[in-house]
This record gives structure tokens, sequence and C-alpha cells, in this order.
DNA sequence: CGTTCAACCTGGGCGC
DNA sequence: TGCGCCCAGGTTGAAC
């Protein structure tokens, strides 16, 4: 998401609309007609990410501080720099100054995502180490040992939380799982240290690939880039939203379970429980 | 401490 | 074709 919107940094924002009606107020804050007032006039100065939100940065205007514009996607939100699938699950428009994009817009069909402008202390609060741990890009086997190795938490559920790594989603936490044989439901203080290490370099792998193919796209109004193009990743997945077809490496069926209440995919032959129990 | 459930929403797919 | 259910890439808070 963040490299489609790369032609944004150092543009004036002309306008930005919240379409009426087409978000919750309880997404947005602060509320609409203030967080546009805010935004119009500003200079972005710089693109971030922060786990899975997109963090666009404000600079100082007369009266504001610098700020940051946090949107966080959840389960169907997307950015677009050209026309979305629809035009009443568009969010927010911001439009710029001379040049291309010529605007960016948060199109979600669902309406889960939320919109945030808030100063240095309130990105703190909410994207600072309180609330996301290390990004999965850069996780280190020692991140994942002292954060969740004394857990009780199965092993799939615990990637899952942003607090112990930030970035991991529930395709790539069931990938990640199979690329180093391990089974979801073990628990985190049964995997050995050395495990940890292992994924901790499969979680960076994974992530790194998929974005490298531009995210998964699993069938049609799912994620699309800044530019409206389906990502390349899901021909890759190995178990996700593949119960029943014969695993990439030994052949056997993948299963479908549900762990904390999310659809779970795994190769029962490649990460039996028995693979990982420490004696 | 951990799990389960509900809630927030829309829409596609499927059984009947 | 229409209805009722289940499902979906996420997060949060309450109840237990």
């Amino acid at each position: 998401m963040c490299r489609g919107l790369a032609g944004v940094v150092g543009r004036r924002i002309v306008s930005a609309t919240l379409p009426r009606g087409r978000v919750r107020p309880l997404s947005v804050k602060p509320v609409a007609s203030v967080l546009v007032r805010r935004l119009e006039g500003r200079t972005i100065a710089g693109l971030h990410r922060r786990g899975k939100r997109v963090v666009i940065e404000m600079t100082e205007a007369v009266g504001r501080p610098r700020e940051w514009l946090v949107i966080e996607p959840r389960m169907t939100g997307q950015m677009f720099v050209v026309d979305p699938p629809t035009e009443e699950h568009v969010r927010l428009v911001v439009d710029l100054a001379g040049g291309r994009p010529a605007r960016f817009l948060f199109w979600d069909r669902r309406g889960l995502g939320t919109i945030r402008l808030l100063d240095d202390r309130g990105l703190e609060a909410a994207c600072g180490a309180s609330k996301l741990g290390p990004d999965g890009l850069v996780v280190t086997g020692d991140d994942l040992a002292a954060h969740l190795g004394r857990s009780r938490r199965a092993v799939k559920a615990a990637l899952l939380d942003q607090r112990a790594v930030a970035g991991i989603g529930n395709i790539y936490a069931s990938e990640i799982l199979h690329r180093v044989a391990i089974h979801p439901r073990t628990m985190c203080r049964r995997v050995r240290r050395a495990d940890w290490e292992r994924i901790a370099a499969a979680t960076r792998r994974v992530l790194a690939e998929a974005v490298a193919l531009e995210g998964s796209s699993i069938g049609d109004e799912t994620y699309r880039t800044a530019d409206s193009r389906p990502g390349r990743a899901q021909q890759r997945h190995r178990v996700y939203d593949r119960e029943g077809k014969p695993c990439r490496r030994c052949r056997a069926a993948i299963e479908r379970i549900v762990l904390a209440q999310r659809a779970t995919f795994f190769c029962p032959a490649c990460q039996a429980r028995t693979n990982q129990r420490k004696r």
C-alpha cells in the first residue's frame, strides 16, 4: 500500500473529503469536519508504515504541530490513487496540488477500517511499542522468545498478536508455520529456542516475499494495489485457502481448523504435533 | 493469563 | 429466485 502511495510525498493537500454518512463515527478521529479542516493546506512530509497501518506524515502548519494521518485498513480497506471499484465505499478522498497522482483515497467495503489524525503523542499511544511489537520484516528470534517464550497460547494465535510482532495477518501466520513445519496449536512454551529463530526467519521471508509479489488477492473485491492491480502472493500460498488440496511439500491433504476464532490451515503430515514436543 | 464470544460492517457463496 | 445461513485478510472489550 505504502509503495503505491510513494507519489504523494512532498505534495500539498488541496482538499480532503469524508463523504457524508459513509464513515462510522467511531472509526474517525477527530470528527470528520475537524479532520478535513486540519488536512487542507497541509503538505505531506513523509510516508511510513507501523505494522499494518499506513502512516502519512503532515508538516507543521500555523497553529498545528506535526501530525500523522493513520489509516488502519482492517479487513477490506484499501488505498487507491486511481478510481476505486465502487463509489459508495469511498471513505476518504485527499486531493493534491499539481502533479500525479492527482489524489489518493481510502476505500473500504465493509467499513471496519479507521482513519485518525494524531499528534506525536497520539501516534506514540496508538502505534508505539506498547501497542505494536517489532516489525515482522525485521523481527528476531530473541524478540519472539522474549515476548512469547513462556506463554501458554497456541503459537499461531500468538503470531497474530501485534504487540508480540507487528504485521502478521491471518494468511501469513499459517504460511509461516508451514515453512517451519510447526503445528499451529503448539503451545508457545513448548517451542524450542532454535525454533523461535526459525519462525522469525520465516516471518521475515514470508512477509518480504508477499510484499515483493504485491500482496494476496483472493477473490474479486479483495486487495488491490494502489493502481488497482491484483497481487500475486496468493499463487504462492502453501496452505492458506487450500483445504483438501495436496501439500506442496509432501502431497498430504491440507487441513482447515478454527483456532482463536480464525481459520487456520496446515499440513497434518509436515506439521505433525509430535514434531515439536520438547523431548 | 488465556479463551470465547459479540460487535463493528458488507457482500459472495451455498443449501434448500 | 429468494431466503437464511456461513464465511471473509482485523481489532477491541466483556464475560468467564
